[in-house]
DNA sequence: AATGAATGAGGGTTCATTCAT
DNA sequence: TATGAATGAACCCTCATTCAT
C-alpha cells in the first residue's frame, strides 16, 4: 500500500533514541518509506512551524499562519501531515534529538563527574543558544500542548533526564568529588536551574545567554563540590 | 454605553506595589471608584479565570469557559471588563502583589543576607504549594499571553525582582557572608533557579514541593557561601 | 445561570410523548427556558433545516446552506443550537411529535380492530401527504444520520410503534375480526408496507399519494381480515 | 493525458439488460474494450465502494475510505474511473443486474401467476439477505445519489419493474386467480411492501429476513387472491 | 447592573479532483 | 499503468466582541 496521504496516517512521529521523548516502541510500525519530495516538504513544514511558535507563541500558532511563513498553501501541509498534534511534536522531538546527540558526545568525553555535570550544563546552554528559535517553540510546546482529553502532552518526559544526571552525581559521590546530598533531588534542581536560567533567557534576550553559562558552572560547582 | 460600562473603559488593573508588575504609571489615571457589587463581580470573574487557566491552560480559557466555570453569562463578564486582556493581567498581578506582600514580610524579618535570602526563597516556594491553581495560572499566562503585535505581554517584568535580590547578595559579599562572584548574575540564576523547581511541579505534582524546599536552601547555601 | 449560548449546551432535543423517539428521561433535566425570540429563531433555523434536507438531501445539507436558505447569517444557528445534530434530530422529533398526534387521535377514534388499522395507515399516510418537504426531510435524516461513533442514530425508534400496531391486530383476532396470523411479523409488515409506498412517493411524486391510500386500505384489508 | 486514462472518460457504466437501471442507450457508444488488469482493478474498486457504502454509509464515503478499504492509492481509483458519481451508479448498477438476473430465472419457471409472484418476492428477498452489504450499499445510494443540480439520481428507476409485475397481475386476473384491483397500484405497493421490508431488515439485522419472508408471501397471498 | 442576540473572523480538517511524472 | 503531489472549496465549530434592551 502506498497511499499519498494516507501514508501519514499510520505513522509515529519517528525519533531516535531519546530520554525524554520516549515513545512506546512497536517493532511492527516501521517507519513509512518517503520519497525525497515528501522528506522536504515536512522539513520545511516543520521548520516554518518551529519560526512561526518562536514568534508568535503557542496559541498564536495556526496552520494558515505555518503555511503563510512556508509560502505553500495550507492543504500542503494537511497533505503532508496528519494534523496540527503530529507537526508540533516533531518540532519538539527533532529538536530535543539533536540537542541530545550533541550533548551525549560532551558529557561522554569527560572522565570525572564534575566533568561531566559541567560538560552537560555547558553542551546544553551552548546548544540552545545557538538554536533560540527552537529552543522557543520548544518551550512554547511543552509547556502548552495538550491531548485531545485536556492533559499536557509532554508531562513526565523529563524522568530518565533525572536518572541520567542523578548516576553521573552518584559516582561523583563515591569518588568523592561531591559532597554528601541527596542526589535525585539535586539532579531535579540543576536541571531546573538550567531550565530556568534558559526561561529568562527566552523571554529577554538582551543578555546573552553564553556569558551566562560560567556563572552557572561556577554556581553549580559550588553547590555540589565537597 | 452606560455609565458602568464607560468606567471599566477607563481604569488601569489595580496593583498595590509591585516590583514586576510595575504598570506604565499615569498620576491622572485615579483608580475607578466601584460598587461593592462590582469589586465583587471582578474578583468572582478573575477567581473563576485563574481556574480555568490552571486547568484547561492558555490556549484553552476562553471566555465561555470563565462564563461556564463563574456560573454566570458571558455578558456579565464583559461588562465588568473591557476585554480578555484585563482579566489575565489582573490573574497575574493580583496574584504576584499577594505572594510579594508574604515574601516581603519574610525577608525583612530576617537580619543576616543568607537568611535573607533563605527567607526569600523558602517563602516563596511555600508560598506558591500553597495555591498551585493560582501559580499555575500565573505561569501560564506569563509564559503566552502577548500583546495584539504578538510580542509577549510580560517580558522584562522581573528585572526589579532582579535588582532587590542583587542588593541583598551584595550586602552579603560586603560583611563576608558571601564569596566572591558576579551578584547580579547569580541573582538572576537563583531565581530562574526557583522558578525551574516550580516549573517541575507545575507538570508533574507528585513530588510534594514542600518536601524540595530545604534541599533547595541547602543548595543555594552552599553555592555561594563563602 | 442563564448564559444565552451556553444554555443549548445543557438540553436535550425536547420532544412530548412518541413511541418511536423516546428519549431516556431524565427528571433532572428540566427543559430550558428560552424565550420568545430564542423560540423563534430556533423553529426558524429548524423549518429551514427541514426544507434544505427535502431539496438538497441529508448529504447535501450544511450549515452554510440552512442559514442561506434561512436568510441569516451561519452564526446564528450556532449560537441557538449546540451543533448540527442538534438541529437533525429536532427536524426528526417535531415532525414525528406531531405526526404520532395526528394518528393516535384517528385510532382512538375507531372502535374495531380493522377500523384502527386503517385509520393508522389512512391518517399516517394523510398526513406525510400534506407535508411532503418534512417527510422528506425525516426520512432521509433516518436513513442518513448517524452518531459519530458510525453508527446509526436512528435504529431501533419503532419497536415500539410495532408493540401498538401488534396490539390492534392480537384484539382484532381474538375479535374474529382477523384471520390467524404472526401478529408481530404482519405488523412489522403493514407499517413497512406503507412506508414503502410513501418511500416510491418520496423519489417519485407524479402519483398522488391521496389516491393510492385506498387502494393501500383495500390492499391491506384483504390481507389481514378473516 | 495518456490512452487509459482517455478510455474511461469515454464509457458509460456497462450494464445488461436491466429494467430499472435502463441507461439512456447510445448505439455509437460502444463499451470500451478494456484490458485484464482494467477490469480486475475496476471490479476490485467497486466492491470496496460497496463496503464503504455499506458500512460506513452514503456520507461517510469519501473516495480516501475507498482507497483504504481497497489498501490501494486513491489516484488508482480516479485513474480507473471519471469520477466518483461512476463508481457508485456501477455499484447500484451491477447489483441489480446480478438480482435481476436471478429472479427472472426464477419467476419464468412458474406458470401460474401467483406462483410468480410468490417466486419474485420471494426470490429477490432471498437474494438481497444472502448479500446484505451490497442490498445496504444499493439502498444507501439510491436514497441519497443526486445530480450535480441537485435532484435525486435514481428517481423514476422503477416504472419498468412495476410494468412487468402489472402484467403478471392482470394475467392472474384474467386466469381467474386474482380478485378484482387496480393492478398498477397493486403492483406498485406489492413492491414497496417488500421493499419496507428489507428496509427494516436494513436498520435492524436482528430479525432474520429469510424468516419473514413466509409471512409476507402468505400477507400477499391473501391480498391479492381471490 | 445586567444580558440575550448577533456576528465576522478564523480555527483545523475532509474532500474530489487535477496534474506531472 | 500507476501514483505522488498539490489545491481550493467547503465542512462544522469556537471565539472575542458589539449592540440593543
Amino acid at each position: 500500500m502506498s497511499a499519498g496521504d494516507a501514508r501519514s496516517r499510520k505513522r509515529a512521529p519517528g525519533a531516535a533514541y531519546d530520554p525524554r521523548m520516549a515513545e512506546r516502541p512497536d517493532p511492527n510500525d516501521h517507519p513509512p518509506r518517503r520519497s525525497f519530495i515528501e522528506r522536504a516538504r515536512r522539513a520545511q513544514i516543520v521548520e516554518a512551524a518551529t519560526q512561526v511558535v518562536a514568534e508568535l507563541g503557542y496559541a498564536g500558532t495556526s496552520l494558515a499562519r505555518i503555511a503563510e511563513k512556508a509560502e505553500i498553501s495550507k492543504s500542503v501541509i494537511t497533505y503532508h501531515f496528519e494534523n496540527k498534534d503530529e507537526i508540533l511534536r516533531l518540532v519538539v522531538s527533532q529538536f530535543f534529538e539533536r540537542g541530545w546527540e550533541r550533548m551525549s558526545g560532551h558529557v561522554e568525553a569527560e572522565s570525572t563527574a564534575s566533568g561531566q555535570v559541567r560538560a552537560w550544563i555547558g553542551s546544553q546552554l551552548e546548544f540552545y543558544a545557538e538554536h533560540r528559535a527552537e529552543f522557543l517553540a520548544m518551550s512554547q510546546i511543552m509547556a502548552n500542548h495538550r491531548t485531545p482529553e485536556g492533559s499536557p502532552a509532554f508531562a513526565g518526559e523529563l524522568t530518565e533526564e533525572v536518572d541520567a544526571l542523578t548516576e553521573i552525581l552518584q559516582r561523583g559521590q563515591r569518588d568523592g568529588e561531591f559532597r554528601d546530598f541527596d542526589a535525585r533531588g539535586v539532579a531535579t534542581i540543576i536541571l531546573r536551574c538550567a531550565d530556568g536560567v534558559l526561561g529568562s533567557w527566552a523571554v529577554d534576550d538582551s543578555t546573552r545567554l553564553v556569558d551566562q553559562i560560567p556563572a552557572l558552572l561556577d554556581f553549580v560547582d559550588h553547590a555540589i563540590r565537597r
